[in-house]
DNA sequence: TAATGTTAGTGAACAGTGTTTACTTTCTGA
DNA sequence: TCAGAAAGTAAACACTGTTCACTAACATTA
């Protein structure tokens, strides 16, 4: 995606910029947004505090990128599944759940794209460039899959896609926010039935797709 | 539910307890955690920053006992409804928009709850105290609530309670989250079939609902 | 009552944060 | 070669939560 830009200074500048990226992923990974700090990761890549400054306009804004780009490999993994030829209703439960799994798989870059208001457009598709988004893009993958569901009949005939994508986020999101803030979600006390994390999303996305389904009658 | 204390230092003690979480808590509705700053909230009650120091042994246990109350009140509303006679679809669809209702109400509350993993047990059930903590409560609430459901075969027969509440709160989880991280939630663009708030929370209510619902055929 | 001990409250400091400013060094393009 | 831009820095600013030594007021007991 990123074109090589020509000159020598401005290739060199880019390298250090991404490896300020780079450790700050590290950091960001492991402790989340207030375990990174600027002394911190200046310290890891030999330069002061101030040197991150001239790349960065703020830590924001740094870690803004960390954010959007992970959330383009969530993007990259929901497109993957929704793209192939997989009957509809295997192919729109892998989709939920994939979604679940790549945003859990990295808890703190999950929780901090949502937390922070600020930073980066949310899953509001009136905003504008929100068609452009990670986010958005993401979105309209989920919006076109339910609109499918609804043409073959396998959903509500009832059921408006963009109202019905926001909901199933919502509970997409519901169960990646509990996980990536609870690393024991979703226990289970002995004398009721166990499940793994595994199974319990194959579940919950069962559910939510349940709750779109057409009945006959 | 608190017993008058006998000794009058000791209830001039709880009164200034009491005067410091009460502007914390005005502070914090506002601007969340961060927005609230011991030495701002020093100054509020006219009093040395480290003077709070004497009543919280840290700001996280003031936060936390903002938490605490808040999710009191959640447990009150859910308790309320849960109690009623009306007929059970209404009641279980109710049950769940007062949850997203109360929670949305104090956003910066709401997203604090879980943000923490540190501030008190999360919704996982086989941690020590679970059923007698707040969010516990609330748990057995809705886990009750769907096992009349299944009973009264208005859910499917196959479903296990104590799952399906945890994928249901998960479900309302994520609006309430996307709600209070996004003020603006859900909006839809021009040509898009538009929805306020109140009545989106009621759909993806209801979407919930018809994933665990029973279907004769 | 007088002495003692406990508690309430404080100012100053510590260690940490993000960020800016003035400055020097290094590199680059004409 | 030389002016100008860019890279990099030390030191400071304005915050943050928290602790410590200290004083003043209160409570309890001899």
């Amino acid at each position: 995606m990123t074109v090589a830009t020509s000159s020598p200074a401005e290739r060199r500048r880019n390298k250090i910029r991404a490896r300020i990226l780079s450790a700050a992923e590290t950091v960001f990974a492991r402790e989340g947004a207030e375990g990174l700090s600027i002394r911190r990761l200046a310290e890891n890549i030999d330069y002061s505090p101030a040197a991150i400054y001239k790349y960065f306009s703020s830590k924001d804004e740094l870690v803004d990128e960390l954010k959007e780009s992970f959330f383009e490999l969530i993007l990259e993994n929901v497109h993957r599944i929704a793209d192939t030829s997989t009957p509809f209703a295997d192919r729109a439960r892998d989709c939920l759940s994939t979604y679940i799994r790549v945003a859990v798989a990295k808890p703190h870059h999950y929780a901090a794209a949502f937390a922070g208001e600020s930073g980066g457009t949310g899953p509001v598709d009136n905003e504008p460039g929100f068609d452009q988004s990670k986010k958005g893009r993401a979105f309209n993958v989920l919006r076109g899959m339910i609109a499918e569901g609804v043409e073959i009949g396998a959903f509500r005939s009832d059921l408006d896609p963009s109202l019905a994508a926001k909901s199933a986020w919502a509970s997409m999101h519901g169960l990646a926010m509990m996980i990536a803030h609870i690393p024991t979600y979703p226990a289970l006390k002995d004398g009721q039935k166990t499940m793994a994390r595994e199974a319990f999303i194959d579940f919950h996305v069962d559910q939510v797709v349940r709750g779109m389904e057409a009945h006959d009658e």
